[in-house]
DNA sequence: ATGTCGCTCTCTGAGCGA
């Protein structure tokens, strides 16, 4: 089962390129991010005759997500981070697909650092670990995926010096992320990769996909029934390439539904 | 500070967010 995350920046911009993709690679499930559309513009039809089901969570102008499913629908079971009623911003979208709980998420960017908008992303990614437990404690299997403005480490930035001051490296943000990571979720690019130079992003400017000066921010983490299943992962750098691109790339795992370990008690 | 996109609005450029 191959599942992909999938920063668009802008459904409507990048519809043709998607479409491009799903006729590719022909993922399972793909987690979109940054659909920059409301709910009614939402490109349903054409995501439908391209054979792909949709749950999808828009917002005017920023933010939105979606995950779109192969072979049938997904069951959605949340829509939005629970913990702040006032929180209107779409950011987060749960859903079971086959058995599997797959989570998509697009994390705050936080800049500038400090001030409001950081505050906001460090009290967003308290939400998501306090999630992060609940999903833990249930034994269920669960790819919690998406575009985390989160750089782990110095190993996950092109001159990570120049990031220091950034809202995606900055210390408090690297320590909630580690708080969520010690709850037990597996990074699954790192874990196939744990020495290795992997970007998910490169900005638009200076030729940075060109140079490679990107950064890795787009996570795919695993718990623990389903960490066992992890047969590969990686980033479709060919999709960053072509005509008219996001300034992200595809980020993706392979999983063998057959190794996914299932609770024995179901909540 | 800069660079380049995408979206929205008052409208064919400017502001905002990233």
């Amino acid at each position: 089962m191959l599942v992909v995350t999938y920063n668009v920046n802008g459904i409507g911009a990048r519809l043709d390129a998607l479409l491009d993709y799903l006729e590719q690679r022909k993922p399972d499930v793909v987690c979109l991010q940054e659909l920059k559309a409301p709910q009614e513009k939402f490109p349903e039809s054409a995501i439908r005759e391209a054979g792909y089901h949709a749950i999808w969570h828009g917002q005017k102008s920023w933010n939105g997500v979606a995950i779109l499913t192969r072979d049938g629908p997904a069951q959605e079971l949340q829509r939005g981070l629970p913990g702040d009623p006032a929180d209107e911003q779409s950011r987060y979208i749960e859903a079971v697909y086959q058995g599997l709980l797959v989570c998509g998420l697009y994390l705050p960017n936080g800049n500038p650092a400090p001030g409001p908008k950081f505050d906001y992303k460090l009290a967003w990614m308290e939400r998501l670990i306090a999630r992060g437990a609940a999903l833990i404690e249930t034994g269920a299997p669960v790819v919690l995926c998406g575009d985390f403005n989160v750089i782990p480490t110095g190993l996950d930035a092109y001159k990570p010096e120049r990031w220091v001051d950034d809202a995606l490296f900055r210390p408090e943000t690297r320590a909630a992320f580690e708080r969520l990571m010690s709850q037990g979720w597996l990074d699954a690019l790192r874990s196939m990769y744990p020495d290795q130079v992997v970007y998910t992003f490169w900005d638009y400017f200076r030729n940075a996909f060109g140079r490679d000066a990107g950064i890795r921010i787009d996570h795919l983490l695993l718990s623990p029934a389903v960490a066992p299943a992890l047969r590969g992962a990686g980033v479709d750098r060919f999709q960053r390439a072509k005509e008219k691109p996001s300034d992200h790339a595809p980020t993706w795992i392979e999983i063998d539904p057959g190794a996914i370990v299932q609770p024995k008690h179901p909540r």
